[in-house]
DNA sequence: AATAGGCCCAACCGCGACGGT
DNA sequence: AACCGTCGCGGTTGGGCCTAT
């Protein structure tokens, strides 16, 4: 069976909390800190358990949160950071000052998923047809084009949605597990366990490798227009994201999901062991 | 005006990781 | 090495608000 509670809930409120208790939450922790969760809510005076009080200030108390609505920006940054990092919000978060990993996954939740499943929809349903299509007529154009891929891209039949979870992340063919997530299930917490450190460097290296390219890279067929066309990429990504964007300009090309992960795998290879 | 359905977000829950003993 | 307490994470829920009918 599950463990026990983390407090004792007889007697400890629960739900929203008042004004008064957030009062008592930020004066308690402006004078002292909070270095014992368990411990604070009795000696700020509250009745509630430590767990609430530390959800309560990381999520809305925090001196620190930028609150109100997010901007396209900070939008299509998630969107980004959620193709390489799936659904591991902190991770998300650490890279979007003031904004919370519950924040982040409300967001994703009730907006940005949509509408990226919203995009993809119509052409996940256009590549079928495409590949019916070029399953009879054998169109050499095509041909070619994935004839350069890496021999092991998954058949289009599959579906080619962009990936949500860790697990999707992991199940790609193309993606080794230990290049996107530390192996272990989207319900684990990746990116503080043991052997995640050198996961956890070597994805904030390819983040920085593939946050990098231009907006276009990631947006222009997807969600915005392109308005600069100038790359920034230094170094050992470039070659290979290039190639990758000009064979996936458009995403009428079945493979932009294969081709994307097949670059995180070249970009992995290139890394210096860690 | 009533209400059903969807959206949004704060809060809760359960689990795994970590550190101390 | 094993155990235990604590923390942090991701998933889920509940309820208020908004909108369409």
């Amino acid at each position: 069976m599950g463990r026990a509670p983390c407090c004792e809930k007889l007697g400890l409120k629960r739900g929203p909390w008042s004004k008064e208790e957030d009062d008592l939450l930020i004066n308690y922790i402006n004078k002292h800190g909070h270095p014992n969760w368990r411990a604070l809510p009795k000696l700020a005076g509250l009745l509630r358990c430590g767990k609430s009080c530390r959800l309560r200030w990381t999520n809305y108390l925090r001196p620190d949160i930028k609150r109100g609505n997010f901007t396209p920006e900070e939008e299509n940054t998630i969107i980004k950071l959620h193709q390489v990092l799936g659904n591991r919000w902190s991770g998300i978060a650490a890279r979007l000052p003031g904004r919370t990993d519950n924040e982040i996954k409300n967001i994703w939740h009730t907006r940005l998923k949509k509408r990226v499943d919203d995009k993809s929809q119509p052409q996940e349903t256009q590549d079928i047809k495409d590949q019916q299509t070029m399953e009879t007529s054998k169109s050499e154009e095509n041909f070619e084009t994935r004839s350069s891929e890496p021999e092991n891209s998954k058949d289009n039949s599959e579906e080619i949605s962009s990936p949500k979870t860790n697990s999707q992340i992991q199940e790609h063919p193309n993606t080794p597990s230990s290049t996107l997530s530390s192996g272990d299930s989207c319900s684990n917490t990746t990116a503080t366990s043991a052997s995640s450190l050198a996961d956890e460097s070597r994805d904030q290296i390819l983040l920085d490798n593939l946050l990098e390219v231009d907006d276009n890279f990631w947006s222009e067929v997807l969600w915005a227009p392109a308005e600069t066309n100038d790359y920034n990429v230094s170094d050992l990504s470039l070659s290979s994201l290039e190639e990758n964007y000009e064979l996936n300009s458009s995403l009428n090309d079945n493979w932009f999901w294969d081709d994307l992960f097949s670059t995180a795998n070249e970009l992995m290879l290139e890394l210096p062991a860690l």
